[in-house]
DNA sequence: ATCTACATGCAACTAAGTTGCAAGCCAGAA
DNA sequence: TTCTGGCTTGCAACTTAGTTGCATGTAGAT
């Protein structure tokens, strides 16, 4: 979920990461958009301003991930997508893909109806988080379809 | 989800494909297993008993699941698994992946609380399904981790 | 007998991500 | 100052999971 209000840097120190250019560059790719990306769609953001490797661009990701600023979501396909982490202003949502396209969206957080505590407690399997993921036809796809 | 009741080479038949020994035997494979399998594991239950080639495998298991028998899950990880599609005695369920060693289990369809109708109609976007993915430490994991 | 369709196999390829290792840089020690 | 250790980045090679192209085998139709 794209957010104006983030200070991309202090969120890089404020868990404890140098907030080197790259790294700013790829939160704050993350941080602008309003649907997680995949990886190529970040180098390639990162790239239209400075220069940056994929190996580079990859352990900046699992860093991001590892620290909770950037989630990792599996979009039903093999390629994952980035989007920003939880808190106070992003809430946990559930995500929308294109079959057609590829394309993955942010869903309204209110649109996640499942209850994890009420699935907790079901055997001794401890449950950290739940990944809700409608798939179909975006808008745009449906719209081309129909012409 | 496993099913003693299912009569493999029928449900081939009944969808138009040949019930080849090979195809019968990855979709007993799927069948017989009370969790969605990683290809990996269906070739190792399918070459217990006999021979199959990698690409044969993924073109029948792409076959299967065109025909919708077998459904295509994507486990948050970067394997796809295979469990048994909806039918009148299978239906659609949620499931749940152990973040340590990576299985996927089948849950009870009851924790399957998304109500598809509330959401489709949002904006002009068609829904297809749901995949809801609880995640977390399975019961092996979490026992062997309080050792 | 020949033709066609389909099922399978083998080798090579692809996409997305990972590993190993070297180079650059900078803070602090000596 | 120079040396050192740790962190950041880059490049090449590798890995994993799956796909594509093409050849072969087999069965039924003509
Ligand atoms: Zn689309
Ligand atoms: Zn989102
Ligand atoms: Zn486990
Ligand atoms: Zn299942």
């Amino acid at each position: 979920m794209m957010c104006e209000a983030c200070d991309y840097v202090k969120m890089l120190q404020s868990h404890g990461l140098d907030p080197t250019p790259l790294r700013e560059a790829v939160l704050r790719s993350v941080g602008q958009e309003s649907r997680p990306l995949a990886a190529a769609e970040i180098m390639a953001a990162v790239r239209s301003r400075m220069s940056i490797n994929k190996v580079t661009l990859y352990r900046i990701l699992g860093l991001l991930v590892e620290k909770g600023l950037v989630k990792r979501l599996s979009a039903g396909d093999r390629a994952f997508r980035y989007g920003m982490g939880e808190t106070r202003h992003h809430p946990s949502h559930p995500h929308f893909l294109c079959t057609e396209c590829g394309v993955m969206e942010c869903l309204d957080p209110e649109l996640l109806p499942v209850d994890i505590k009420k699935c907790r407690g079901k055997g001794k399997r401890v449950i950290k988080h739940v990944d809700v993921r409608f798939e179909g036809i975006c808008e745009r796809c449906a719209k081309v379809d129909t012409e």
